[in-house]
RNA sequence: CGGGAUGUGGCGCAGCUUGGUUAGCGCGCAGCGUUCGGGACGCUGAGGCCCCGGGUUCGAAUCCCGGCAUCCCGACCA
């Protein structure tokens, strides 16, 4: 529709249509930033690189950056984020506790160098972004903070017309304790969500848990005995070979923690959600084992681990384990597996949680109602920081009692080039786009036909008098190529101006949305347009 | 980074297997004419380093080698 065109992969020139919307987002983003408290700055987006060594950032963000040098050799990265730039900023500028709490937002490009850009302006490698970033005495100031931008970002998304969900997420790497995203509801998104329909939870697929199984009784079955199970790749083979099911089975996931081995013990038709291990672990260093760990530990019998391996020094046990089942699991010996593996009598987990990633149907944390998955467009993410990024870089105040202490600090996103993509995604029909009000390009799509120039060109002039903007098509073309390009722009109100109507002194009006038509007295265009 | 595919006027594509006239089609664009309320039609015309660099050959869009770019799946990441 002529709203944007690719430069190159991942970088797209916004044309006159497409600018008008990315305009109308940013306003709208501005407009309940202001309102929330916070204050519009603008940042440079070539930032030395020297700032991000300051946080190891560097290195973590390490390809993702795209970075450049300037003719005396310092090295500065393309902005993917600013956290480090608006701590030194606020380090600089604000030193007292009468100086907080402070919210500075800004909305400018951001550039991550994605290992694969894709869907156009939904994963892009140059995208708008709205960043705000808040500071605070304490813990209770920076909650404020946060459900303050938390309910402007309802706004937000509502004031654009999107369909959406906060949910529980993962810090990532940005860091911190609490976050959550806003997604947009849409099948082509790129992250599934968990969602409760009976109460209001929801989380991101690596945050989601399930319901906790209660403490069982211990089964009833025979002494654990060990069985030859060879050439059996994978829990179904085994399972298949022993004649049970995979849920019957016990996996157990080799990973690192801290340099020491950990066992992850799921059931055999589950996966390990390796966020949750580093939930149930907290503060110490957890990453799955790969195929180079198996290769330098030669002892791990890969496949038949049983949750009794004598080398691990934390298991950490899915509540659902708690099953009284007698299991079948890995026999700590190549091709063997044992059956009949009771918990308490044969193996002791020393930690347990809910480490499984969660599938549709499974109870509820807070509810134990079905949990539901579906996917969407991260559109808006807010994190709680706390004090990561102002200690690194001595964003400190000092309080009434002369005493100094960093700032507590928040940080928001919106991504507002995403947002468009996401908009037209969910507002478009089979002939085009369908926008909603508040961010079509133009209010009133104003169609000429005909030998009308007079008649159209005073109401073009009215219209625009009384606030609208007007796209006005007075083209030399047919009335079919009007009428399909009007639909495809997806303006939300078309003004029909023709010969015909005009002889009775009336326009029509069509809904792009909606297709209802009807017509208007020449005379009273502007009026019935404020009625609407 | 692994797998798959594609690069030919502004856009969408054919031609390549089997090398050989001025490289073709649709849309779009320009001029003239007829049309004119749901993507009209006729005539005329403009517009191409056939992704780039080597090579084979009398001759390369076509065959060979090496790059680059783009898209899709995955891994990864927000």
């Amino acid at each position: 529709a002529g709203y944007i065109r690719k430069v190159a992969s991942g970088f797209y020139s916004w044309l006159p249509l497409g600018n008008r919307v990315l305009q109308r987002v940013s306003e709208i983003v501005r407009e309940e930033m202001d309102r929330a408290g916070a204050q519009e700055v603008l940042l440079p987006i070539a930032q030395p690189l020297e700032l991000w060594e300051r946080t190891g950032r560097d290195q973590s963000y390490g390809p993702l950056m795209f970075k450049l040098e300037d003719r005396k050799g310092t090295g500065f990265a393309l902005s993917p984020t600013a956290e480090e730039l608006i701590t030194t900023t606020v380090a600089g500028e604000y030193t007292s506790y009468r100086d907080l709490p402070v919210n500075l937002y800004q909305v400018n490009w951001k550039y991550r160098d994605e290992l694969r850009p894709r869907f156009g302006l939904l994963r892009a490698r140059e995208f708008l972004m709205k960043d705000a970033y808040s500071f605070d005495r304490d813990l209770t100031g920076l909650q404020a903070a946060y459900d303050a931008m938390f309910d402007a970002y309802g706004q937000v998304f509502t004031r654009c017309g999107l369909t959406f969900r906060a949910v529980k997420a993962q810090s990532g790497e940005i860091g911190g304790d609490t976050s959550q995203e806003f997604m947009a509801v849409a099948a082509v998104g790129e992250d599934a969500f968990v969602w409760c329909a009976n109460c209001d939870y929801a989380a991101n697929t690596e945050a989601a848990t399930r319901q906790s199984t209660p403490e069982g009784q211990t089964p009833d079955v025979g002494p654990r005995t060990k069985v030859h199970t060879p050439d059996l790749p994978g829990i179904d083979g085994v399972a298949k070979h022993l004649d049970t099911s995979a849920d019957l089975l016990l996996k157990a996931i080799a990973f690192d923690v801290d340099g020491e081995l950990g066992l992850a013990i799921v059931p055999g038709d589950r996966e390990v959600n390796e966020f949750a291990i580093g939930r149930a672990l907290s503060g110490r260093s957890v990453r799955l084992y790969g195929d180079a760990d198996f290769a330098a530990h030669r002892e791990l019998p890969k496949g038949y681990i049983g949750p009794d391996f004598a080398g691990a020094t934390v298991v950490l046990a899915d509540t659902s384990v708690r099953a009284p089942h007698g299991w079948v699991t890995g026999a700590n010996e190549t091709d063997h597996h044992t059956i009949d593996t009771v918990l308490g009598r044969d193996f002791t987990p020393t930690h347990w949680d809910e480490i499984v990633v969660v599938e549709p149907g499974d109870p509820c944390p807070s509810c134990s109602a079905p949990l539901r998955i579906d996917r969407g467009i991260e559109v808006g993410h807010v994190f709680q920081l706390g004090t990561k990024y102002t200690e690194a870089l001595g964003a400190l105040y000092t309080d009434d009692a002369g005493a100094q202490h960093p700032m507590v600090m928040g940080c928001y996103g919106i991504g507002i080039s995403r947002i468009v993509a996401a908009v037209a995604e969910e507002h478009h029909d089979d002939n085009g786009l369908t926008w909603p009000a508040a961010l079509a390009p133009y209010d009133v799509h104003l169609v000429a036909l005909g030998d009308v120039a007079q008649a159209a060109d005073s109401l073009y002039s009215e219209l625009q008098a009384a606030g609208y903007a007007v796209l006005y098509d007075d083209r030399d073309a047919r009335p079919g190529v009007k009428f399909a390009d009007a639909d495809l722009l997806g303006v939300p109100v078309q003004v029909v101006v023709g010969t015909k109507g005009l002889a009775r002194g009336v326009v029509e009006r069509k809904m792009r949305a909606t297709g209802d038509r009807d017509e208007l007295p020449l005379d009273a265009v502007v009026p019935a347009l404020a009625r609407a």
